[in-house]
DNA sequence: TTGAAAGCGATACCAG
DNA sequence: CTGGTATCGCTTTCAA
């Protein structure tokens, strides 16, 4: 591979030059430019990244950590994100956190000492502590759904109250007074505060919450299906089945048919993100859209106007879920 | 940051040493590894891998190009590569080909002006020719699901023709013998070799083949559902169908029961690839199942043999799909 | 507008 | 086992 020194040479002008035409960072005279150019041309020249990031001190690389590198969330998050910077040259090195407070951390570490220049982060298991700590060790980051106090400027998130809201006043709406949810593992933020949400529904509709129509379940599929068979047990009959996820909405869906139930007419199913895949289900799930593509580029967006100085207008921090009625309710 | 030049200082040793004790390549004195390795603590001390990967010439890093990075396939795909590298201490960079010959060939120039050590390549549309180039240019890598005559050692594959006869296969010894076929775009390799088996399948049956019951699809749910309705249409009626893969399944499934139809009952269905949530669909799905997992670490681990030296034995090229009966045959 | 030269932070070879 | 030093390929003052 050809360096910057033999291009130099090529074309007869001094090293300091070619870097100039490649970065095009101050003026070059026309006809230098062009022998300059011939000379990478003819050389097959192409800049070595690792060099022009040791002089420079920027890798052009933005570090990721989100909890897995599958399904359907993450998808497509991750892939509006590597477009966006694709597009401005930058590149992503991808973790996975899995959900632990361990791995996140160890993602966090090594990410940075891949000197990475930013890092967008979706963690749910570490404290809110170490990410202040995290912000004022210098390192520029944003967070994905989840608001820390302190840091709020880093913050994109989705209003995921107002999304628990939605939900089950729309069943209210619907007539339901009997109204299960299965809530994702409470200790995410995003779980408790759609929780919250669907408490608030039933306070405002003057519902009284029956604790035998809670389960906490696992965000998974599986998390649905043993909720839906636990709510049955109870023995408290319910017409409305709110879940945290579309994942649990789907397992909860499967398990109805298992139990011989009709959907919607013996139990309406509502879920949560509006992931992909939610209109495979029979009937096609009704559920909360989670912009998750919007978010995603507003992260790079971010990353680009915080870090790299691209002039970003349209900045927007808070997102609002909304309901998408299908055929499930 | 600090710097190994000042935990030389502190430690009041060469710098060499210093690169020795953080690489333990050759054996250093007891006594002087602690001073090293306590100046190294006092000073919160991380290498920067930026400046190894220039003096070093190897910059650890592992560029991926998958056609998308959302979706269950290709997610998980990403999930296993990443686990295997990340246990490895090396890190990888991915980008999307989007199944489109100019961006597959952009994001392999990309990774490689990165300075990726290796690629692992999961591209459909850059011909063969491309390949074999940049094969004998002395980038390595490693290619996935995709069988190239010249560097048949870089490729891991399944079987795809096996695959499909497998599954009409199972169709026919069920006692179909009208058979629809919804396929994936028949440019991309593993569509068409999938539509072999399909074809031997029915010559071994000695069935013959009806056009009228061949749809080609494009690998997504809407494939599936056009498939379905344009095979209806045909007027040619059928009891069994067999997808090119498992989206076009659970499109193929929904337009049947939007057209009142019972699956198994009325029209057996059968999809390929195993995705994560092809018990999603209603009834769940019967399919072939594509190892991705297996497949994703095997290409990992021919990156780690031979390009990083590391010692593993067992590299296997080709896999062998399985059928997966579930409720929808 | 261009050139010369000093780093950037490590690795690795050559002596000792 | 340890130290000195050239080198990796590029960016970035500082002068001219």
């Amino acid at each position: 591979m050809a360096t910057i020194y033999q291009v130099s040479e090529l074309a007869g002008v001094s090293l300091a030059t070619v870097s100039r035409v490649i970065n095009n960072t101050v003026p070059v005279r026309e006809a230098t430019r062009l022998k300059v150019e011939a000379a990478m041309q003819e050389l097959g020249y192409r800049p070595n990244s690792v060099a022009q990031s040791l002089a420079s001190n920027r890798s052009n690389s933005i570090g990721i950590v989100v909890s897995e590198l599958g399904g359907p969330f993450y998808g497509e998050l991750l892939s509006r994100i590597e477009n966006e910077f694709r597009a401005a040259g930058k590149h992503v090195i991808i973790a996975a956190g899995h959900s632990n407070a361990d791995l996140e951390r160890d993602s966090i570490e090594f990410l940075r000492s891949r000197n990475c220049d930013a890092l967008i982060l979706h963690v749910e298991a570490v404290h809110d502590a170490y990410l202040v700590e995290l912000a004022e060790s210098g390192l520029p980051f944003v967070l994905i759904n989840r608001m820390v106090a302190g840091i709020e400027e880093r913050c994109i998130t989705l209003d995921n109250e107002q999304g628990g809201y939605l939900a089950t006043e729309y069943m209210l709406q619907q007539g339901h007074r009997d109204i299960a949810y299965i809530s994702g593992p409470l200790w995410k933020h995003d779980a408790q505060e759609r929780y919250n949400g669907h408490q608030k529904a039933l306070a405002k509709f003057a519902v009284c919450e029956n604790k035998a129509l809670f389960y906490e379940g696992d965000f998974q599929e599986t998390g649905g299906v043993n909720g839906f068979n636990h709510l049955r047990e109870q023995g408290h009959a319910f017409t409305a089945l709110v879940c945290g996820n579309d994942e649990m909405a789907s397992g909860a869906i499967t398990a109805a048919h298992e139990a011989g139930l009709d959907i919607p007419e013996q139990v309406a199913v509502i879920g949560f993100d509006n992931i992909n895949f939610s209109h495979y289900t029979h009937p096609k799930l009704t559920t909360i859209d989670y912009p998750v593509a919007e978010i995603g580029q507003m992260a790079a967006r971010w990353v680009l106007k915080r870090v790299y100085q691209r002039p970003i207008e349209d900045l927007q921090a808070l997102f609002i879920p909304q309901l998408i009625v299908r055929d499930s309710t």
